[in-house]
DNA sequence: GTCTATAGTTCGATAGAC
DNA sequence: GTCTATCGAACTATAGAC
C-alpha cells in the first residue's frame, strides 16, 4: 500500500482532507477570506503540504470545485438520460427536479458539511469574475446545454433563446434555495423555512414550470 | 461655504468621492478583495482620510450600501404607492416591474459605474454572512414587506407563505439580470445578451408572473 | 479636514530537514 | 509525502504634523 492510500481509521487521504477543509473554509469565509493557514489547521496538516499537493490557493479552489461538480453533474446527466429513456416523454416538472435534486442531496447526503458546497455555488454562479466564469464554463456549461435541450424537447413551443433565458432564471431561483440565508423566516414571521430543502423544492418546481410555460405562451 | 461643501468643479464632496470609489472597488473585487489603499487612490484622497470619515472598512461598506439602497428603495416604494393610488388595481406585471426598474435604472442612470452597485447587490443578497444579513434586514426587509403585501393584493389567491416564497424567487431571478456574467451569450452562441437590461426585463417579468400564478393555482 | 509615515498583523508561498 | 521555519509582501488602522 502506498503511503497516500486510504488513511488509517477513516479511509481518507490527506489530499481529500485538505479538499474537505477547503470546501468548508471557502463556503464560510469566501475565496479571499479563507486563509491557507486556517485550511491547513482544519485539515490537520502543515500549510506547506497544501502547496506541495495543489501549488497555489487558486488551484486548490479549482480542484475543490472540480471534485464536487463532476460528482453532481454526472448524477444530473444520468437523471435526465433516464427520463428520456422511458416510454413516454418526461414532464417539465421532472426535468426541473433533476436540475436541483443532485445538488441539494450532495449537500445533505454528505451531511458533514452542512451544504458547504451549495453555498460556494451560490457565491459563484452569479460572479462576473473571469476566473469564476472560466470554472463555470468548464464544469457547468456542458450540463447546462443538456438541460436547455431537455427544456426544448418537453416544451416544443420554446425557442432556443427562451430556453437559455429559462435555464438562467431557473438557476437564479435555485440559488435562493441553496443560500440558506434565513431571510424567508424573517420575512414570514417564521412560517417559511429555507433550511427545509424538500419543502422549498415543492414550491420551486411549480414556480419555475409556471415561468417557463409563460415564456412559451408569450 | 464650509470646506467640505460642493467641491470646486464637480460638485462632489470627498466623502462622496470615497463612497463612489468604494462602490466600484467592492463591486470589482468583493469586500475582502477590495483594499483601502486602492479605494483611497481611486478616490484621490489619502488613506487616512477614509478612516477619519468612516472609521473602519466595515463601516465604509455599510455607508456605501445605505446611500444607494435608500435611494433605490424610496423610488420603489413610490412606484408601488402610485400603482395603488390609481382607480383600478394594478396588474401583477406592474408590481414585478416596479420591483426591478429602480435598481437597474440606478445602475444605468449613473452610468459612470457600469452597474457597480447592482453587482454588489448580487454578491450580497444570497450571502448567509450575518453581517450581510443584518444590512439586508435594515435596508431591504421593509421594502420586501411592501412588495409581499402588494403581491397578495393583486393576487388574492396567494397565501402569505406563498407570497414570501414568490418574493424570494423573484429576487433570485432578478439577480441573474444584474449579475452581468456573460453566461447567457456563451450558452446561446451570442443570441442572448445579459448586457441589455431592457430586453431581460421583458422576459423576466412574464417568467416571474407565470411562476407566481402557478403558486396561486397550486 | 487632510496629509504623511508607520506600527502591527496576517497573508501566500518557499526552503530545506526528515 | 510531510514537517518546521521563515521570507517578503500585502493588509487595516493609527499617530501626529499641518
Amino acid at each position: 500500500m502506498s503511503s497516500n492510500a486510504a488513511r488509517a481509521g477513516h479511509g481518507e487521504s490527506r489530499q481529500d482532507a485538505i479538499l474537505d477543509a477547503a470546501e468548508r473554509a471557502f463556503a464560510a469565509d469566501g475565496y479571499q477570506g479563507a486563509a491557507m493557514r486556517a485550511i491547513a489547521e482544519a485539515a490537520g496538516v502543515a500549510q506547506g503540504l497544501i502547496h506541495y499537493h495543489f501549488k497555489t490557493k487558486e488551484k486548490l479552489f479549482e480542484a475543490m470545485v472540480a471534485r464536487r461538480s463532476d460528482q453532481i453533474n454526472a448524477r444530473r446527466a444520468a437523471l435526465v438520460a433516464a427520463l428520456f429513456a422511458q416510454g413516454d416523454p418526461p414532464r417539465l416538472e421532472q426535468i426541473v427536479e433533476a436540475l436541483f435534486r443532485p445538488t441539494i442531496e450532495t449537500g445533505l447526503d454528505l451531511a458533514r458539511d452542512g451544504g458547504a458546497f451549495a453555498r460556494i455555488l451560490v457565491s459563484f454562479a452569479n460572479s462576473a469574475d473571469p476566473r469564476d466564469q472560466k470554472l463555470i464554463e468548464v464544469h457547468y456549461d456542458p450540463i447546462a446545454q443538456t438541460f436547455i435541450d431537455a427544456l426544448m424537447r418537453v416544451e416544443p413551443g420554446l425557442s432556443r433563446a427562451d430556453a437559455v433565458w429559462a435555464y438562467m432564471f431557473a438557476i437564479g431561483v435555485g440559488m435562493t434555495m441553496m443560500a440558506k440565508t434565513g431571510r424567508p423566516a424573517r420575512l414570514s414571521g417564521g412560517i417559511c423555512d429555507d433550511g427545509d430543502a424538500e419543502a422549498m423544492l415543492s414550491r420551486i418546481v411549480p414556480f419555475i414550470c409556471g415561468g417557463v410555460r409563460a415564456l412559451v405562451e408569450g
